[in-house]
DNA sequence: AACTGTGAAGTTTTTCACAGCC
DNA sequence: GGCTGTGAAAAACTTCACAGTT
């Protein structure tokens, strides 16, 4: 009966597995299905029934025995407790061309988040517009960060510069950095971090590969 | 003193490690380090100096008891046993603002990939240049990438699209696939699969967010 | 009949702690 | 004194298997 949602701690990787039962549940909805099960999800994800209903279950009873689950019913759920059941505004460090595609990329604003401030230190870019944002020196971050009291940021500048970057981040008082240089930051044990670096990936298969 | 290396099976969770290992030992040596210990690399990633140790303990004894790790020497043993002491080559498909993110992106060269070829649907992009390639029709894709064995492929097409393209590129006789959709690819059982999510990355985070 | 939610069992992963070496 | 490599212990995580519900 006793269940621990609300207050006790989730293990860290089961909250890593729930955006991808998000991003599983988005599809199955936009294929038009209405329900599914423990089984069908994990079949699709590569994951076992039980852990994606013991996943669950941290949260609360979201299914019903005999039928599974109901999909807009626990997309609902899950952005809840992922806190995306609301817009988050994030910043954006580096304007050059990886910059400039994170910029452009449509996929944020479906899930959630805004794109609402764009810096960079070179003079040349100060003050153009990229993609509809006007560019703003790394001389403002500071001052728009924490007025706008913007929590997310994404670091696309060169690895050189992202530790830099992600100090003045701290200190604008962001919690989270999005960090696309390949190189592993250092911040306070307040803040999080996720990386993405596709030659990890990469190499992460390499190992695999016999020749 | 048995130590398994060479034949035993070594744990996924391991190997996803290697990779940030090596980025930490390219980071120390752009610095300048030429020699670093278990501890010194736990701190700079927030991991256990211990767990380091048995990571590394599982290819062979790389350190040196009251020394540490010689870095360029760590360097050397982690790429071989990554399979990317050797360059391998990459087919992109999907030439829109992502694939020409990705086209543009210099970071591949400098840690052993090269894009060899670029795909795309659209007749208005096939022939183009674009970043020094030249789009091939996605018709092609199976004779390029089985004719020049590549073995590795990023896909940068819309959501809808990707599953499709890895079809393809499994029957082209790729083994990875790096997958910049954001969506779950079915694949057969010998297939690599990695994603790339930053929305993922994002929802992760905001979690532990309270407001 | 089908499926969830969950204790208990089983497995994997991490940490401890120390012998051995530089 | 400082550090690695590693068995043994501890902790975390996953799977099993089934009672309970629709």
């Amino acid at each position: 009966m006793a269940s621990n949602h609300e207050n006790s701690n989730i293990p860290d990787i089961v909250i890593g597995r729930l955006p991808i039962y998000l991003r599983a549940l988005n599809r199955l909805s936009s294929e038009g299905y209405e329900i599914t099960s423990s089984h069908e999800l994990g079949q699709r994800l590569g994951i076992s029934s039980a852990q994606i209903r013991k996943d669950l279950s941290h949260f609360g009873g979201f299914g019903k025995q005999g039928t599974g689950y109901q999909i807009e019913f626990l997309q609902d759920k899950l952005r809840k407790v992922l806190h995306v059941d609301r817009e988050w505004e994030v910043a954006l460090v580096g304007m050059g061309d990886l910059g400039k595609a994170i910029a452009h990329y449509k996929g944020f604003a479906d899930r959630g988040f805004h794109i609402s401030a764009c810096f960079d230190s070179a003079p040349d870019k100060v003050g153009k517009k990229i993609a509809g944002f006007v560019v703003q020196p790394l001389s403002e971050l500071i001052t728009v960060v924490s007025e706008r009291n913007i929590q997310l940021a994404m670091i696309a500048v060169p690895a050189e510069h992202a530790q830099s970057v992600a100090n003045l981040l701290v200190e604008a008082g962001v919690h989270g950095i999005l960090n696309y240089a390949p190189i592993n930051l250092t911040v306070p044990p307040h803040m999080q971090v996720q990386y993405i670096d596709p030659v990890v990936g990469l190499q992460r298969m390499t190992y695999y590969f016999d020749e």
